[in-house]
DNA sequence: AGCACGCCGACT
DNA sequence: GTCGGCGTGCTC
């Protein structure tokens, strides 16, 4: 019986800890085990057992206190996929365990496992259940075609890329090839953004996969979430998981297909806090890992990803076509700035826009109104012309900081002055501006007394059920008028709406973000296709102020692969993603002066091994967070180099830095793949 | 992340 | 003269 066990704690310190066993130890903890230790004079947590071994450290142990478990918690094949994403990631086991356990699992508590797990019966072997998804959801030619093309692609590729316009019926392609998937006895992942994951997807595949479906969300109870992963421990695990970016964490025996939907969506990128993962990247590694395949679907396809279908890395199926003959809908552009010059706007509203919501309330139809939230960053505007500032090396546009009275590039660190008359049309009408959904909901309401308005934001849906019940009310037609940001672009078919406004294309187009184009053709795109989803055509109206840009140009076109081509050469030309890979490097500390020296100490470290990879240091858009000001570098790695290698000397370069007396006190952490 | 130890202001 | 502010340093 060994001796000592290293242990990953729940919190943000590099290595493992080693505890003593017990010397007759009623349960023996294997790799993957839990275990109770103390942690100081006070604290106690539940750890994970990585080794088992006799080696005598250095220093004095402390004791095992409780093994909870007999079997491990955390499977050997985890605990590998652990620890490649605190590798890949650049951050400790500890962040990552933190992310990938429910919380009373990682709690010092023992009640929880004294609770049964409320293992449900398996349906009865439930005469239909093989039939389920063939008599529901039955193929059209169009979308069987399409399915056995996937098929196709995965003789060759284990990842496919399923390109689809709006509204094409992947989600039926899923459901079958999940139904396949597990006839043959494999596990299926099935990972949506949030906001896609309602109430009604789930009935739905409830309807057809029965007990067999698991569903992990984070708004789930901490309860429901340690009776899924106990399950899929269990020797009666679900076949279907379909769950949300922490999902990737479950205990899969077998996964043997793995579907991630709307695979362009940003939120599957974790910001903060640690492990900052992309759950689309880190899934389809947990899919190599299990030998397993892997489709991506969406109708507006990440650069990373269609540029990886491109270049024969993926397997590509397009659909073009939508479902049951309907047309892609019609896009207006509307030019707010003319009708701005002609003083004809009411608030944000253009007549145009109001013309065509009254016609639409009139015949009884709904209406969605799609405003970008993050519109708090002051971006400098021309209300001539509409002309915004970019940098002329970052090609991102350039943020005001009102008290230094100078435009900044937050990718470089460029300052620039601010101009006084505009570049582009010499206009002296130049300000910073912007627009919230309760504003435009208030302004609204005033026009249209008569209307029931809804506005779905972040502020609106702190909950699920607020959530799930603005979109009841207007699914059950008790709302005329949704107003919302990001949320209002996907998830359910609404039948009703004739009319979808867009109505500033300018503030997504504006973002200080290497992506903000591509971002913005997909929010665009995406909530276009909200547009009549049913019967007749439906109708967007497009609200910019440069109508000739060609991001609009290609959502009123449709044209994905326009928009993919142009913004690749550009990404290419200025060395972003998919052509390398970035790394930012966040700097703390609670005095300016300190991590401003820190900052550019670490840089002058940074170029000494990483040369002209190292852009900044730079102020972030939010430079001062509870108290702690912030830096930021950026460091472009070839998609050759070795995330290990990177890593290994990024962790060098802090420790030296960190050595400095003066910058003890300062936080370093990285965010890769941005 | 906690929590304890350690040096400087307003209280009994 | 103490009680306590949170700065900084350690936790197997």
């Amino acid at each position: 019986m060994p001796r000592y066990v290293d242990v990953i704690l729940p919190l943000p310190l590099r290595e493992t800890f080693t505890y003593e066993l017990e010397p007759k130890c009623p349960v023996l903890p294997q790799v993957g085990s839990r275990v109770v230790v103390p942690l100081g004079n006070t604290k106690t947590y539940t750890g994970i057992v990585v080794r088992l071994h006799d080696e005598e450290p250095a220093y004095a142990t402390k004791r095992v206190l409780e093994v909870p478990d007999e079997p491990p918690v955390v499977q050997p094949a985890q605990l590998q996929f652990w620890r490649w994403i605190a590798d890949y990631y650049l951050c400790s086991l500890g962040d990552v365990y933190k992310a990938a356990l429910p919380g009373t699992l990682k709690k010092g508590s023992t009640a929880e496992r004294k609770k049964p797990t409320a293992a449900k019966a398996l349906p009865p072997k439930d005469a239909g259940d093989s039939t389920n998804a063939w008599r529901g959801f039955p193929l059209t030619d169009v979308q069987q075609q399409a399915m056995h093309s996937i098929e196709e692609q995965w003789q060759k590729h284990s990842v496919c890329l399923l390109h689809g316009v709006t509204s094409s019926g992947k989600t039926e392609i899923y459901i079958h090839l999940m139904q396949k998937a597990i006839e043959q006895g494999q596990q299926v992942l099935f990972m949506l953004p949030e906001i896609v994951l309602t109430a009604q997807l789930t009935e739905r595949l409830r309807r057809v996969f029965g007990d067999r479906l698991g569903v992990y969300h984070s708004r789930h109870t901490d309860r429901q979430r340690v009776e899924l992963y106990r399950r899929m421990l269990s020797d009666k695990p679900c076949d279907i998981v379909v769950g949300v970016r922490s999902s990737i964490f479950l205990p899969f025996r077998k996964l043997g297909l793995l579907i991630i939907d709307e695979e362009h969506e940003t939120s599957f990128k974790q910001q903060d806090p640690a492990p900052r993962y992309h759950a689309r990247n880190a899934a389809l590694v947990l899919a190599a890992q299990h030998g397993a395949k892997a489709l991506l679907g969406s109708a507006t396809p990440s650069l990373e990803s269609y540029h990886n279908a491109l270049s024969g890395k993926y397997g590509l199926v397009t659909l073009r076509t939508r479902y049951a003959g309907m047309l892609l809908p019609d896009i207006e552009v509307v030019d707010a700035q003319e009708m701005q010059r002609k003083k004809m706007m009411t608030g944000i509203f253009t007549p145009q826009l109001l013309a065509h919501i009254r016609q639409a309330l009139e015949q009884r139809k709904q209406v969605i109104l799609f405003q970008n939230r993050r519109g708090y960053a002051p971006v400098m505007e021309c209300r001539e012309c509409g002309w915004t500032p970019r940098c002329q090396q970052c090609d991102v546009s350039l943020t005001v900081h009102r008290s230094l009275s100078r435009m900044v590039c937050h990718y470089c660190g460029t300052v620039y002055d601010i101009p006084t008359a505009c570049p582009n049309c010499q206009g002296h009408d130049l300000s910073s501006r912007g627009y919230g959904t309760e504003r435009i909901e208030q302004q609204l309401q005033s026009i249209l007394p008569e209307a029931r308005i809804a506005r779905m934001d972040l502020d609106t849906t702190r909950s699920r059920q607020s959530y799930e019940q603005i979109l009841h009310d207007f699914e059950q037609g008790n709302t005329d008028i949704l107003i919302g940001t990001q949320m209002v672009t996907k998830g359910l078919d609404f039948d009703n709406v004739s009319l979808v406004g867009i109505l500033s294309a300018d503030q997504m187009l504006a973002q200080p973000d290497f992506r903000s184009y591509e971002r913005a053709f997909q929010l665009m795109e995406q909530v276009a296709g909200r547009a009549g989803r049913k019967g007749a055509r439906g109708h967007v109206l497009l609200q910019t102020r440069d109508a000739g840009n060609d991001i609009v140009q290609q959502v009123v076109a449709h044209d994905y692969e326009g928009m993919y081509r142009q913004q690749a050469e550009e990404r290419e030309l200025f060395r972003y993603p998919p052509f390398c890979r970035v790394v930012f490097v966040y700097l703390k500390h609670r005095n300016e002066s300190v991590v401003e020296s820190l900052a550019a100490d670490m840089a002058a470290l940074m170029r000494q091994v990483f040369g002209q990879r190292v852009l900044g240091p730079d102020t972030p858009p939010v430079g001062r967070v509870q108290l702690m000001h912030i830096r930021k570098l950026i460091l472009k790695v070839e998609l050759t180099a070795s995330m290990s290698a990177v890593r290994q000397r990024l962790l060098a370069l802090q420790a030296q830095v960190l050595e400095m007396k003066q910058y003890r006190t300062a936080q370093i952490h990285y965010d890769v793949d941005y």
